[in-house]
DNA sequence: GTTTTTGCAAAGAATTTGCAGCTTT
DNA sequence: AAAGCTGCAAATTCTTTGCAAAAAC
C-alpha cells in the first residue's frame, strides 16, 4: 500500500486551517488531530478506527467529538462519506448491470442503464487490484424535482 | 417515475422460486411477499419502508423477518445492497475526483485516479436527472490480497 | 470575557439474535 | 413428522444529544 506524501497531508491541513478561519470554526487540538489522522489515511477509516489511532496521542478524545468533527469537516467540503448512506441499508432487486444517479439534495438514488458504461476500460495498473468483477458508475447531481426548489 | 412491467416482476418471482427450490430454502408466504415488494420497486427501499408497504397485506410481518429474508436473498444473488458494505460510516479526506475499487471479500475500498474516468459522457435522457455534478466509477472485484486465499 | 467545543453519560436508531411455537415440505 | 421459519422481545452496534466544565478567540 503506497502511502501519502507528507506534503499532501500538510496541504490538506493548511486548507483546513484556512477554511476553519474563514467560517468561524475554532481550531481545537482535537479537530487538528482528527483531521490530521484522516488526511494521512487512504483507508477510508470509520469513527472507531480513528478513535483507536488517536487514543495513544490523545487519551481523552471521545467518539462523539470525532463524529461531530467529521460532520463539520464534511460541511466544509474537506471530507466526504463513502456510499450513499448516512441512513439505513437499502436493497435493490435489480441485479442486472446498471448505474446510479444520486441526488445530493434529497438523497434519492435512481437507476439507469447504459450499455456503454457497463464495461469501462479499467486500467490494470491500479495498486492492489486483482480481478475485476463489475464496474458501476455513480453519478452525483441534483434531480429534477429538487432543481425546482430553492436551496 | 416510470414503473416496472408486471412481467418483469413475474420474471423475478419465478427466478426466486427456482433459486429457493434448488437451494433448499422454504417458500413461505412472508418471503414471497417481501420479495414481491422489493422486486416491484425501483426505489431501493430500506427495511422500514418494506415493512410499511407490507403491513396492510400482512399485519404480523416483522422487521427481523424482513432483514433475515433480505440477507437470504442477497445470498442467492437476487438482491444487492447499496453502498460499499453493511458496516459503519466511512470517511475520506480525498476530495479530488477519484474512483473506488471495492473488494467483495474483505470489503476494503481503495482509491484510484484516472483522468479518463473523471468526466464520462453521461446520457442526458435519464429520467429525472437534472444537473450532473460529478461521476465516479466504482469497480467491484477481488483484491490481490484476497485473491491469494481460498474462498 | 464570551462563545464554542469537549467529554461524559445517557438516549436514539438501526440491525441482530435466542427461543418457543407455527409452517412448509 | 422433521426441518426450517416466524414473531416477539431483548440484545447489540452505531451514532447522536444534553449538559456542565474547559478551551479558543
Amino acid at each position: 500500500m503506497d502511502s501519502l506524501e507528507d506534503s499532501d497531508v500538510a496541504d490538506r491541513l493548511e486548507k483546513f486551517k484556512v477554511a476553519a478561519k474563514s467560517s468561524g470554526v475554532k481550531l481545537t487540538h482535537q479537530r487538528l488531530e482528527i483531521f490530521r489522522e484522516i488526511a494521512s489515511s487512504r483507508e477510508h477509516p470509520d469513527a472507531e478506527t480513528l478513535l483507536r489511532a488517536l487514543k495513544p496521542r490523545m487519551a481523552t478524545v471521545s467518539l462523539d467529538t470525532i463524529y461531530r468533527t467529521l460532520w463539520m469537516l464534511k460541511g466544509l467540503g474537506l471530507v466526504s462519506t463513502l456510499g450513499p448512506r448516512r441512513d439505513s441499508l437499502r436493497f435493490d432487486a435489480n441485479v442486472d448491470p446498471h448505474h446510479h444517479f444520486v441526488c445530493v439534495r434529497c438523497g434519492r438514488v435512481s437507476d439507469f442503464e447504459n450499455r456503454d458504461l457497463d464495461s469501462l476500460p479499467i486500467p490494470a495498473q491500479m495498486p492492489g487490484v486483482g480481478t475485476v468483477l463489475a464496474t458501476r458508475v455513480e453519478v452525483t447531481g441534483v434531480c429534477e424535482g429538487c432543481a425546482g426548489e430553492q436551496a
